[in-house]
RNA sequence: CGGGGUGUAGCGUAGCCCGGUUAUCGCGCCGCGUUUGGGACGCGGAGGUCGCAGGUUCGAAUCCUGCCACCCCGACCA
C-alpha cells in the first residue's frame, strides 16, 4: 500500500483510496460521483449507526422518515438556504420513460412534471413544512426527530466517503418553544458529536462556532468539532446548527405560547455522515491497511486456527470455538475462521488490512502449552497468553487498544497544531507543515476571505473552549479577543 | 465548469510514438498433487466486442474524428 504515509502527503489521496478499495469498504459504482459501500464497510457504518442513535434516543430524541423528493416551490422560501444549495441539485423533471423508433430507451417529452421535483440535498425545507401542519400550541413542543437517510449533492469533485453525490447520513431536526432552549439543544448535539468521535471513533475534536462564511446556509450559528487527519488537513465530522426563527418564519409555523400569545417556533438542525467513515480511516490506518477502535470494529476478535492434520483442525476448531462462547459471554464480538480455503499467512493479513482489533491464533503448539496467541492490530505485536487467563487479558486488551488509539490520534493532532503570531509565520506553518494554526483573527469576513485567498487554509472553528487571550489579528492588526483556529480542510 | 491523464480478461498491466502471425505479463479463478505458526509451490486449464461510434487502409488495440466513462489538479462543498 505504500510506505510511511505521513511524509507522503502528495501521494496521501491515492493511498486513501486505495485503502478504502483493498479493506474492502466501498468502491466507484461507474455511476457519476456515486460510491457502492460494501457488505464490511457497511457493517462499520452500521456500528456507527447503532451507537449515535442510542445517544440520540438517549437525549430525548425519535426517529422518523421524511421523502425523498422536495418540490422546488419549497425551496424558494428560505432565500439564503437555496442560495447555498441550488447550484448542486438533481432535479426530477419527467416521471416516464419510451421506446423511440431505432429501439433506444429515451425520455418521454409528454411525461413532464408540472413542478419539478428536487432530491433532497438535506431536508430543512420538507421538513418544516410538515412541521407547520404538526404545531399549534406550546404543548406540541418540543418536537426532537431524527431521520436516517440519504442525500444528493451534485459536488464537481467526489472522493470515496468524503465527497460523494449521493451519502448517508442522519439529520435531525428539533422544533422548540424559546431560543435559549433550541440554542441548548443545538449545543447538547454537538456534544454529543464530540463524545461518539472521541470515545467511539477515537477521534479527538475541537469543537467550536463556525464564522459567517462557513456557516450553514440559512442557519444563526454553526456549531461543529474539527478533526485532524494524519496528512495535515482538517476535517469537520459533524455539525449542529441553531436556526433561529428563519425556517418557522419561512413556513410560517407558529404556536399559542402559555401567555396566549402567537409565536414562531425556534429551530435546529444537525447532522453526520458516511464522512465519519473517512474521518475513521485517515485518522488510524497505517500502512499495513485499516486500523479500527474497538468500539465500533463489527469483529473485534478474530480467531484463526493453525493446522495441518485433519485431527488438529479439528481440535484446534473446537478450542477456538470454547474461546468464542466465553469471550461472546463477555459480550466481545468475536469470529473464528475456521475457513480451511484459505492459509493462516493470507487471513492474518486479511484482518490486518481489514483492522480486526484483535487476532487470536491457535496451533497445536498452543494446543500442547494451553495457550494464545494474541496480536493487537494497533501496535503489531504479539502476546502468548495461557488458556485461563485469556478472556481477561482480551477483554483489557480492547480497552487498552480503544485507547491507545485515541492516545495516538491526540499525540498525532498535538504534533500538527501550531501557533502563528504574525501573517509571515502563519502562512510558512500552514504551507510547510499544515495541521492546524491558532492565530487571532479580527472577525471580518474580508479578512477571512483574503487570508483564504491567500493561503488555502480557513477558519474551521471559533474554539467554545480554552480561555480567551485578547491579541491583534495577524492580518489586519485590529483587536481580537481569541485565537481562532485555522487550516486547509477536505 | 477550466487544465491534465487514463480506458486492453474479475483486478493490475505490456504493446500504441513507428499499423502486419494466434494481443503480453502478473495477481485472481478452475482441476490435480505437494503444502498450511505471516499473503505457498509445481503441472494443467478457462477467461478478451482492445471504452463506444464512425473514418483512413489490402490490413487498426496501434493513425484520424466524434462521443462516453473514470482518475488527478483547480473553483464549489459535509
Amino acid at each position: 500500500m505504500g510506505k510511511n504515509l505521513t511524509s507522503r502527503a502528495e501521494d496521501y489521496s491515492k493511498w486513501y483510496n486505495e485503502l478504502v478499495i483493498k479493506a474492502d469498504l466501498a468502491e466507484n459504482s461507474g455511476v457519476r460521483g456515486c460510491m457502492v459501500i460494501k457488505p464490511y464497510g457497511f457493517s462499520i457504518w452500521e456500528m456507527m449507526q447503532k451507537e449515535l442513535d442510542r445517544m440520540f434516543k438517549e437525549t430525548g430524541h425519535r426517529n422518523a422518515y421524511f421523502p425523498l423528493f422536495i418540490p422546488k416551490s419549497y425551496f424558494s422560501k428560505e432565500a439564503s438556504h437555496v442560495d447555498g444549495f441550488a447550484k448542486e441539485c438533481a432535479v426530477v423533471t419527467h416521471y416516464r420513460l419510451k421506446t423511440s423508433e431505432d429501439g433506444s430507451i429515451v425520455v418521454d417529452d409528454k411525461a413532464k412534471l408540472e413542478e419539478e421535483l428536487i432530491v433532497r440535498p438535506t431536508s430543512e425545507t420538507i421538513i418544516w413544512d410538515t412541521y407547520r401542519k404538526w404545531i399549534q400550541s406550546y404543548r406540541d413542543l418540543p418536537i426532537l426527530i431524527n431521520q436516517w437517510a440519504n442525500v444528493v449533492r451534485w459536488e464537481m469533485r467526489t472522493r470515496l466517503f468524503l465527497r460523494t453525490a449521493e451519502f448517508l447520513w442522519q439529520e435531525g431536526h428539533t422544533a422548540h418553544a424559546t431560543k435559549q432552549e433550541a440554542i441548548a439543544e443545538a449545543e447538547q448535539m454537538m456534544h454529543v458529536y464530540a463524545d461518539f468521535a472521541e470515545n467511539f471513533m477515537a477521534v479527538p475534536v475541537i469543537k467550536g462556532t463556525k464564522s459567517a462564511n462557513e456557516r450553514f446556509a440559512g442557519a444563526l450559528e454553526t456549531y461543529c468539532i474539527e478533526a485532524m487527519m494524519q496528512d495535515g488537513k482538517a476535517l469537520q465530522a459533524g455539525t449542529s446548527h441553531f436556526l433561529g426563527q428563519n425556517f418557522a418564519k419561512a413556513f410560517d409555523v407558529k404556536f399559542s405560547d402559555k401567555d396566549g400569545s402567537l409565536n414562531h417556533v425556534w429551530a435546529t438542525s444537525w447532522g453526520v455522515s458516511t464522512r465519519l467513515m473517512g474521518a475513521l480511516i485517515m485518522t488510524h490506518s497505517d500502512d499495513n491497511g485499516l486500523v479500527l477502535p474497538p468500539n465500533l470494529a463489527p469483529d473485534q476478535v478474530v480467531i484463526v486456527p493453525i493446522y495441518r492434520t485433519e485431527e488438529q483442525y479439528e481440535q484446534t476448531v473446537a478450542k477456538g470455538k470454547e474461546l468464542v462462547e466465553a469471550l461472546r459471554l463477555k459480550g466481545i464480538r468475536v469470529t473464528l475462521d475456521s475457513r480451511d480455503t484459505h492459509k493462516p499467512g493470507w487471513k492474518f493479513n486479511e484482518y490486518e488490512l481489514k483492522g480486526v482489533p484483535v487476532r487470536v491464533a491457535l496451533g497445536p503448539k498452543d494446543l500442547e502449552n494451553k495457550t494464545f496467541e494474541v496480536a493487537r492490530r494497533d501496535n503489531l505485536s504479539k502476546e502468548l497468553v495461557s488458556e485461563a487467563e485469556a478472556v481477561s487479558y482480551i477483554e483489557q486488551l480492547l480497552i487498552d487498544i480503544q485507547d491507545n488509539l485515541f492516545q495516538k490520534a491526540l499525540t498525532m493532532r498535538h504534533s500538527l497544531t501550531h501557533e502563528a503570531e504574525t501573517y509571515d509565520e502563519f502562512k510558512t506553518l500552514i504551507e510547510e507543515k499544515g495541521g492546524f494554526v491558532w492565530a487571532h483573527w479580527d472577525g471580518s469576513s474580508e479578512t477571512e476571505e483574503r487570508i483564504k485567498n491567500e493561503t488555502k487554509a480557513t477558519i474551521r472553528c471559533i474554539p467554545l473552549e480554552g480561555p480567551e487571550q485578547p491579541g491583534q489579528c495577524i492580518f489586519t492588526g485590529r483587536e481580537s479577543a481569541r485565537k481562532v483556529l485555522f487550516a486547509k480542510a477536505y
